[in-house]
DNA sequence: GATGAATGAGGGTTCATTCAT
DNA sequence: AATGAATGAACCCTCATTCAT
């Protein structure tokens, strides 16, 4: 990366994009926007363009072609999502080190409220709708795969691993395997709450929710407890 | 593709025309088929039409427009995804009265052995097609919604449900919710096998498919055995 | 209907028209309803068929092509449009030998009364369609000629010249070619009428009608007053 | 049709294409053309960019959808005519302060003459059109009122209330209501020739258009002389 | 590097018309 | 004589992409 011919004021001088990188930005942005609300080939370079207030080939210029443009927007819209979930899982608890809970005596009331937190990421609105562009296009675009493999943020999976191996620790719980494990209670939460809310389509309400949460639970605690 | 060599609707041969009911299904194949393939919005009526052997006029006859059309393959293809779960899972195994290992002694094995069997008509090629035709879309066609809430087929669930129930009867689980628990299992499953297999992009080698069940077994075994 | 097939009672045998003559009235009439709504171009068989309550197949029986059938339509509304001049201008008024105040004392009178008529029965909702449809395809249809050139139909002239001549008779006018001046006349008060009424496409106010006819009436008495 | 033969914008030759405003005239000229020949339903916008030796799309571009391409058409065309009224009526005659005879000592020859030039201008093959095809769509194009009421253009008026005021201020007529009695004069022409040319569409016999206006010139003299 | 104009291909839909029953 | 199914040609419009400035 990094073309710039000619003296270009100093000063952002390391930014790896193209030309102009403000527009380039623009169009991103745009982009994801337009393919999230209307899928990859519904939407259109000249509603991406109109929407970034670019002409079209500067879009062109930009990105090269439809596809790679798309690429390069689910791309981004992946960071910005995984940058969610490491930052705190909600913009609005970023900063708190935990969230409430998590840390309680009580290993099944921690298991809780990490699937609440679990389900409040995934449910957000532009994460299923990535996802569900995700889906329905990783057939057609290998390049997809690594988004689609990521489809269960390894953040949270880390995280819960953590929490597992903290409880085992402390002779609460006995998982020999926390990965697996993690993985599993993951799994399970995400199946059931894309399922329950239609893939996000729909929202899901606080009960069902909770029950999802403390049915996982309920399970691996009858599962690891000492 | 496809110049004229094979199905051919059936019964009569010589007269190509006439008002042959069997058309409507030569259409409705051919809609499933380009509708998989190509999803919703790259799926022209020009394709269904050729690849129907029809005029695209008579598509529009026998459907009204492309929406409905759509709606019909969909709806028709999950009919025969549902009774391919019903009458045995796969046609291959249709007519076996219980798949090996179900009925054994150890209620693990037959976790395991069911698990196999969900995976199976799971990652189904057709099946996983159709989850990601209707993922894509369920946003933009409500109509859709019942068949995503489908995602996991009645069928599956209630057979689980039988077995649990009679492993608890028989002494070797304690079961206190079966509906509740085969849900659990069986979202466990299918998350873990769609995004293993890039929700059905890529063929899932036998070797994990195991590990999911085993694994999952394991999960269930330990949590539920007297 | 009759749909008895076989012998035919005949009676009916000399008729020239086609089969089912019922058929054929209804196909008619829902083709003059479907030709002044949508024009000769966006009015399409279908429809036609469908508002006949018959098969498409059954109109092409019967008529052979669109542009037959429209040529069969546009006849059969003008000579229903002839038939309503000649028969009294309005149906209503059908039986009056005389409309009141046509045989008033003043010849000026007598001419406004007519040219109340006279409007009235230009500004017919489906005497309008017609003229604008004859007028549109006129141009594309040669056959049309003829009901083109009947645009200010001969009844209304015959009868004001009977009006002229009488009045002339009397010694009120003097009018020395009757045929030119009631042609002249009824020009006068069609190009007004259709003109400030859109062809017929907005509703003439009272008063403009009125101002037309008075007008007129006053121009021409002030010309042929003896 | 037509290969390549004529118009061809003009101006630059060399290169064909580049932002030409150019390109809008001529697709303007070639819609009037399509739709004055073809009527609205049946003028299709890929003949009528061919007829602009222009891509389809390009037409989109500037005009929108065939409506407004259509009203933009109809609005130009309309100009057209009546700045041929305004400049003298017809191309031709565009120097000649006045018509022989209109200023003649007789006010029946300067109606008869003033007649001729309604007639000249309202029989002109595209005016002819044009009114055709504003009759046939306005019921349709409610755009379209203000060109159907401008059927006689105000210029024609105009121009005899002058001629009347001026032979009432000579006391050769006597005309208390110019604007009326003017409208009612070409009322008069206007039906007459149109009626006996088929609304332009058979050329009128010199001999007929003669008639018709030294009958409508008698006739007003009549009423009039002082 | 950015723009507006232009393009050719193709999409969904509808039409007038004709078979086969 | 009447039907329902089928057809092929068009039509309006939009798309991804490329020139010329």
């Amino acid at each position: 990366m990094r073309t710039d011919s000619a003296p270009r004021p100093r000063g952002a001088v390391g930014r790896p994009a193209g030309p102009q990188p403000a527009k380039r930005q623009a169009i991103l942005e745009a982009a994801v926007a337009v393919f999230l609300r209307e899928g990859y080939t519904r939407a259109s370079v000249d509603v991406i363009a109109d929407e970034a207030q670019v002409s079209k080939q500067t879009v062109y210029n930009h990105f090269g072609d439809k596809q790679r443009l798309f690429l390069a927007a689910v791309e981004g819209e992946r960071e910005r999502v995984a940058a969610r979930f490491t930052s705190g899982l909600t913009p609005e608890l970023a900063d708190e080190p935990k969230n409430e809970g998590e840390g309680a005596a009580d290993a099944e009331t921690a298991l809780v409220s990490f699937g609440h937190r679990v389900l409040q990421v995934l449910l957000d609105e532009r994460a299923s709708a990535l996802r569900r562009l995700v889906i329905s296009e990783v057939a057609r675009h290998p390049s997809l795969r690594p988004a689609c493999a990521d489809g269960e943020p390894q953040q949270l999976v880390t995280h819960l691993v953590d929490l597992l191996t903290d409880r085992t620790a402390r002779g609460e719980l006995s998982v020999d395997d926390p990965a697996t494990v993690a993985r599993q209670f993951v799994a399970l939460l995400v199946q059931q709450g894309l399922h329950q809310s239609m893939y996000g389509t729909r929202p899901l309400p606080g009960h069902e929710a909770a029950a999802i949460c403390e049915r996982a639970a309920d399970l691996f605690v009858r599962a690891y407890r000492r």
